[in-house]
RNA sequence: GGGGUGGUAGUUAAGUCGGUUAUAACGCCGGCCUGUCACGCCGGAGGCCGCGGGUUCGAGUCCCGUCCACCCCGCCA
């Protein structure tokens, strides 16, 4: 019979003795964090999950006998994080109190010690502000987890999901599971697949998203569907991906766009109060969120999800271009040839101009090193170089190979359109779309960081939502030469774009939306079709026959015939929702078990090699 | 698959033009110290300079390859 825990149970956590409880005698269990031995009497600082609490070993305390004198030669051989619990009687500190810690109005003197375990000594501090690197705290990451940051980020994140269940248990959604182990479909994103033991050659896929199971919810009638469901993508890593992550899955019958959005802005603004205390309504007033059009956000900011915590849009300059015959530029001048002969369309460009105003105050910091860096920047996303120019005092342009040949006519139409002012710089990029759309999305962000708009992680006390919404049905696939889902073959076209669906599919727009939070896309879904018709159509748009349609849905396409209510849902990503409340830098600071970007666990060196003998039962065998 | 940054005591970093015994801080170990709370003072131990090859009289430093971590493009909602 152990004398702590069996006879004497913890009174209090480490946070939570003040001046009132002078006098009582206590017990208390922790870690040591800090150990200060004074020759004389010892120091200790008792940590646990609650917060710190000052112990005193002083073997002079009176009226326990010899017992302090015991404690207190003990006490000098405790070390960092060794795991103990004391008996002791708390007392005030007097005028002498530790304004740092709630505690620190008291301290407790030590009447009785136990240790229940040694430690070796960490391989980093358990402090707050630790500047060890991030390869050596994963894989000590139980230490890391032990540190106070990530015990308040894995906290707010248990509240996160708290909240959540409660909002849509009061809304009268049910929560149901839906199978990890699923069918393999093609298209998306790339899936884990796992072998069957039980038939030879045969695999299961790791869920990318229960989309088809809570569309089948809806045709079973259960109406309202949510989940807090696990997600599996064999995708490359970014700093906001993980091959695992979490989705706040919901799913709605008889409900049009505007339902689930407000039914996601109700849930986001519960979150931000309960978790940050933060009210949305002051910001949005209205309780709903600012709604932009995805051609807008392509034009402005070159993505679908725009950070609108600071302006310098792009500005579109394709028709100038066009209408100039390229102003004596070469490269604008072929390009413009293209649009008049008609190989290019002007409603859908193949190739455009694209410029970006660095104001004066801003540019004047840029040094010549540092716009041969930016150059770098963009060549590295794909760009073949950076054209600038500096506006000069009337309008004319200054350290710039464009200046030499471009038309008055042309580079006054420019500078009007990006309301230069002396002094301001003038970026842009041109050639294919996506590229000039990716460089000069990635650039604003960059010198928006760079010029101090925004920090360089983190909210910086902004949170400025927005639903990006009536994105295109249909993208154009340049490797395959046909059209693809730019969602998935479920999306429900608007109605008044039902008739293009075969004349010019590039041109029907769908009721698909995404959430986006400074830059980050934090959810998406959209109003699924259910009507087989329709649905007919956007296969035959995508040139998949019924045959094919049939392999590869045949189950949801048979579902859909036997009474189907008009359905929609959406996805949040929990771990990105966190991550920006939070202000962490990455996903992994609000994982408790994150991967590298290489895919690895470097605690425990997952994945790994496994015996012939297992991959023989499985029927798999390896090239390598 | 591609571009970029980094890898030196337990940790974080410095290390010049290639040249003597690879530095510092924190941590760790020992000693002293009764009011610290980033305790202080004295002393000490601690290195496969990521790994492999090459150039050189000589490589932490130069070259090639490779592994790992991070950021980005591609990929991915």
């Amino acid at each position: 019979m152990a004398r702590f825990i069996d006879e004497l149970k913890r009174s209090h956590d480490n946070n939570a003795l003040r001046a009132e409880h002078v006098g009582q005698e206590v017990v208390l269990f922790g870690w040591v964090a800090s150990n200060r031995d004074h020759g004389g009497c010892v120091f200790v600082d008792l940590r646990d999950r609650e917060g710190t609490t000052q112990l005193v070993f002083d073997a002079d305390l009176q009226g326990y006998g010899d017992e302090p004198k015991v404690a207190y030669e003990q006490s000098q051989a405790l070390r960092s994080e060794w795991v103990i619990g004391i008996r002791g009687i708390v007392k005030s500190r007097g005028g002498n109190v530790n304004a740092k810690l709630p505690t620190g109005a008291v301290e407790v003197h030590v009447v009785e010690l136990g240790v229940f375990n040694k430690s070796d000594t960490p391989p980093f501090e358990i402090i707050d502000k630790l500047d060890t690197g991030e390869e050596k705290r994963l894989q000590y990451r139980y230490l890391d987890l032990r540190r106070k940051p990530l015990q308040h980020t894995l906290r707010a994140r248990h509240r996160l999901l708290q909240e959540t269940r409660r909002y849509f248990d009061d809304r009268g959604f049910l929560e149901l599971e839906t199978p990890s182990l699923v069918k393999y479909t093609p298209g998306g994103a790339r899936n884990f697949l796992v072998p069957s033991r039980l038939h030879a050659s045969k695999f299961y896929a790791l869920a990318e998203s229960p989309q088809l199971f809570k569309q089948l919810f809806m045709v079973a009638g259960f109406e309202r569907y949510f989940q807090i469901a696990r997600c599996w993508r064999d995708e490359d890593l970014r700093l906001d991906r993980q091959p695992e992550f979490t989705q706040i899955d919901v799913e709605m019958s008889f409900v049009n766009q505007d339902d689930i959005f407000a039914t996601i802005e109700g849930l986001v603004f519960r979150l931000w109060k309960a978790v940050l205390g933060v009210d949305l309504l002051e910001k949005y007033p209205s309780g709903s969120f600012p709604r932009m059009n995805f051609d807008e956000s392509m034009g402005h900011y070159g993505n679908d999800k725009p950070d609108v915590r600071f302006a310098m849009p792009h500005v579109e300059l394709t028709e100038l271009v066009i209408d100039h015959a390229g102003g004596g530029v070469p490269f604008w001048a072929e390009l413009a040839a293209h649009f008049t002969s008609g190989r290019y369309r002007r409603d859908l460009p193949t190739e455009i101009v694209k410029g970006l105003r660095v104001p004066a105050a801003q540019a004047a910091s840029l040094s010549r090193a540092e716009l041969d860096k930016l150059e770098e920047f963009v060549k590295g996303m794909g760009s073949k170089g950076l054209a600038r120019a500096k506006i000069g005092p009337s309008g004319e342009w200054l350290q710039s190979p464009l200046a030499k040949t471009i038309t008055p006519e042309l580079r006054t139409a420019i500078n009007g359109a990006c309301s230069v002012q002396e002094g301001d710089i003038l970026f842009f990029q041109f050639g294919k779309e996506s590229v000039v759309h990716t460089v000069l999305a990635n650039l604003r962000v960059h010198l928006a960081k760079k010029f101090g708009f925004i920090p360089d992680s983190g909210h910086g006390g902004k949170f400025e939502f927005l639903w990006v919404v009536n994105p295109p049905l249909f993208e154009y696939d340049d490797e395959t030469k046909t059209w693809a889902a730019a969602h998935h073959a479920f999306t429900r076209p608007h109605d008044d774009c039902v008739e293009l669906l075969e004349k010019d599919p590039g041109k029907v727009l769908c009721w698909r939306y995404d959430l986006v939070l400074n830059g980050f896309e934090v959810g998406g879904g959209s109003i699924r079709l259910h009507d087989p018709e329709v649905q007919a159509k956007v296969f035959r748009a995508l040139g998949i026959s019924d045959e094919e349609a049939q392999t590869k849905f045949g189950f949801l396409l048979e579902a859909l015939r036997f009474g189907a209510p008009p359905h929609g849902g959406i996805a949040l990503g929990l771990d990105r929702l966190a991550m920006l409340l939070s202000g962490a830098e990455s996903l992994r600071d609000v994982i408790a078990y994150p991967k590298t970007q290489k895919g690895i666990c470097l605690m425990t060196e997952a994945p790994n090699v496994v015996s012939a003998k297992q991959l023989q039962e499985l029927h798999v065998r390896s090239t390598e």
